[in-house]
DNA sequence: AGTTTCGGCGCC
DNA sequence: AAAGGGCGCCGAAACT
């Protein structure tokens, strides 16, 4: 039994909050309570808060220590409805949604704001418009009934419910931060760098191998300009289209060498040095900000800090406090997998439902045993390979793998005709995918308004410069996958954050497959066997009975490079 | 001078 | 030999 609750924040401080009844109108009077925290502290057994958006109330729980069970978010809801309805980039703010509900013009969304370095996060989001309560429930009664008018309306509130409990998951690893240790990086940094020179230059290790590269070309060099590169390496005979790390490879000049391995620290050093130290890092804890759902398939962002792609050598920094251990788990082939649950094909349901390693056994059905191979055809189905040896392993899988290669071909078909895309649960890919949702101008794109030729060539293709339809259909193929393993992964969060919940524990990082709790160390049983559950558990929700299996590698570590 | 795009590379 | 999905971030280059 449910007991929900709306609530909106007050100018003063303050909040009203209201009861809802089963059918999710007021089933009482609105209350004017003078704190936020307070009106929610005072009634824990509330297991639901409707609220307007999490990014405005939740952080400001947190800072008063107050947590909740489960919440639902009305903009959050907003956004995936409308993509289901196929309006994606329509003004998704409640204020927005009432407005359509009304007939009236409907306001542009406020603009974004821009990551804000070290800082946490805002004690009040400047975005959004505050809505009265009751007009805020108008939009949420009407959103329960758009729920219903979907393909999979079980599903869709599954979806909608998911995606606000991982707002919550996010506020409260923003809170957390992750284990940071600042001398263990500068370390690091100087092992890698060497030292630092006076006045901000390259360090010493950057430097030595310009001269490397210049000495090698016979001139100066400068290695962080690829026009320079190129011309140097053309004076020496050789064209090359770029710099880039795979076509240089192939390159035999004594200049290669170094200059990969300057490519290499440069990128650390510009983006993960002491600047970004300095930047990103308070009191032990990298404070990245974790937007659940910030991508068009479902996976999540960070705003500010590069937190999901922290380079594998500076991980040796995210240290366990004493007497604390990180709890890393990685979740194993989930892609596959959850083709394997989404496409129903009886060949990868039967190599999915053991906890094998994945690509092994379907190397042993369709490879003769040549893992590699079967990696690259997977990966190469998932994303949409279009030449090379993958198309040859494409057609092996395919005579394996029938049903699961013809789910992709399906979607890529789709996006290729302009129509909409959905994940298992109903997150929907707009016909034309990609940033262009700002365009007030494009009327929501809808598929029969882009006739084919005009995809084709000559027109312009919201979020596709080139206009190029096969981008469409590897967008589409892959969007179906990856946006499917994101609606599972959401499961897996919101189950892991409620065992968690009478623990010290804390999940503090989350990167599309891969976990990290941060608990004492005699938790550390307890949330291995937690993330198993929570992963055994969100499979059944998110795909209702399957063979299929998602099995975690999960590592106790104090320090994060060890994990693996 | 300020803003946007590009090239490159980190992660999955 | 050539090449595919999602992102963020940085400095340089290319613009207004």
């Amino acid at each position: 039994m449910t007991d929900r609750w709306a609530l909106a924040p007050a100018e003063d401080g303050g909040a009203d909050v209201v009861p809802l009844g089963p059918d999710g109108l007021p089933a009482g009077p609105v209350r004017r309570e003078p704190d936020l925290a307070g009106a929610v502290r005072s009634r824990p057994d509330v297991t639901r808060w409707v609220w307007r958006s999490t990014a405005e109330v939740y952080p400001r729980l947190l800072a008063e220590g107050v947590r909740v069970e489960r919440c639902y978010d009305i903009e959050d809801a907003e956004t995936l409805l409308l993509g289901h309805e196929g309006h994606h980039g329509e003004p998704r703010s409640a204020a927005a949604a009432l407005a359509r509900l009304r007939g009236g013009p409907v306001p542009p969304d406020p603009p974004q704001r821009p990551a804000a370095p070290g800082a946490q996060s805002p004690l009040f989001e400047p975005q959004g418009v505050p809505l009265p309560l009751t007009d805020l429930l108008t939009v949420y009664a009407e959103q329960q009934r758009r729920h219903e008018r979907t393909a999979h309306p079980d599903r869709m509130h599954l979806l909608t419910t998911a995606e606000s409990a991982g707002m919550l998951v996010a506020a409260e690893m923003n809170r957390a931060g992750l284990p940071w240790s600042a001398d263990v990086h500068r370390r690091v940094l100087r092992e890698l760098l060497g030292e630092r020179y006076a006045g901000g230059g390259e360090p010493r290790r950057l430097a030595e191998l310009a001269d490397e590269v210049s000495a090698a070309f016979g001139r100066r060099v400068r290695p962080d300009l690829p026009a320079e590169v190129v011309k140097a390496f053309a004076r020496a005979g050789i064209k090359v289209r770029s710099t880039r790390r795979w076509e240089l490879q192939s390159v035999d000049h004594p200049a290669v060498a170094p200059l990969l391995e300057y490519k290499k620290l440069y990128r650390i050093w510009v983006a993960h040095g002491w600047a970004w130290l300095q930047d990103w890092v308070r009191e032990g804890r990298f404070r990245p900000e974790f937007l659940a759902g910030g991508t068009v398939t479902g996976r999540w962002v960070t705003n500010g800090g590069g937190a999901l792609q922290i380079p594998k050598v500076i991980r040796r920094a995210v240290v366990a406090d004493p007497g604390w251990r990180l709890v890393v788990a990685d979740a194993d082939q989930m892609e596959p997998r959850v083709l394997a649950a989404v496409s129903r094909d009886p060949g990868l349901m039967e190599v999915a439902g053991r906890p094998d390693d994945l690509y092994q056994s379907v190397s042993d059905r369709a490879f003769s045993g040549d893992r590699a191979q079967a990696k690259l055809a997977v990966l190469g189905a998932v994303y949409g390979q279009t030449s090379g040896d993958g198309l040859k392993n494409l057609a092996a899988l395919r005579r394996r793998f029938p049903r699961a290669v013809a789910y992709v071909d399906e979607a890529a078909r789709a996006g290729e005709e302009g129509r909409l895309v959905r994940t298992w649960l109903g997150r929907t890919c707009p016909p034309a995918a990609g940033s262009a949702e700002d365009d007030a101008t494009q009327e929501a794109g809808l598929p029969q308004d882009e006739p084919e030729e005009r995809a084709a060539g000559q027109g312009w293709v919201p979020g596709y410069a080139s206009g190029d339809v096969r981008a469409r259909g590897r967008f589409a193929r892959n969007f179906v996958v990856q946006g499917s393993a994101a609606d599972w992964a959401l499961l897996m969060l919101a189950a892991l954050r409620r065992s968690c919940r009478d623990l010290a524990a804390e999940l503090v990082f989350f990167q599309h497959d891969e976990v990290i709790v941060h608990c004492p160390e005699e938790e550390a049983d307890t949330v291995v066997a937690a993330i198993r559950e929570a992963a055994d558990l969100a499979g059944r929700l998110t795909f209702g009975p399957t063979p299929v299996r998602f099995p975690f590698t999960t590592a106790v570590v104090e320090c994060y490079a060890d994990a693996k």
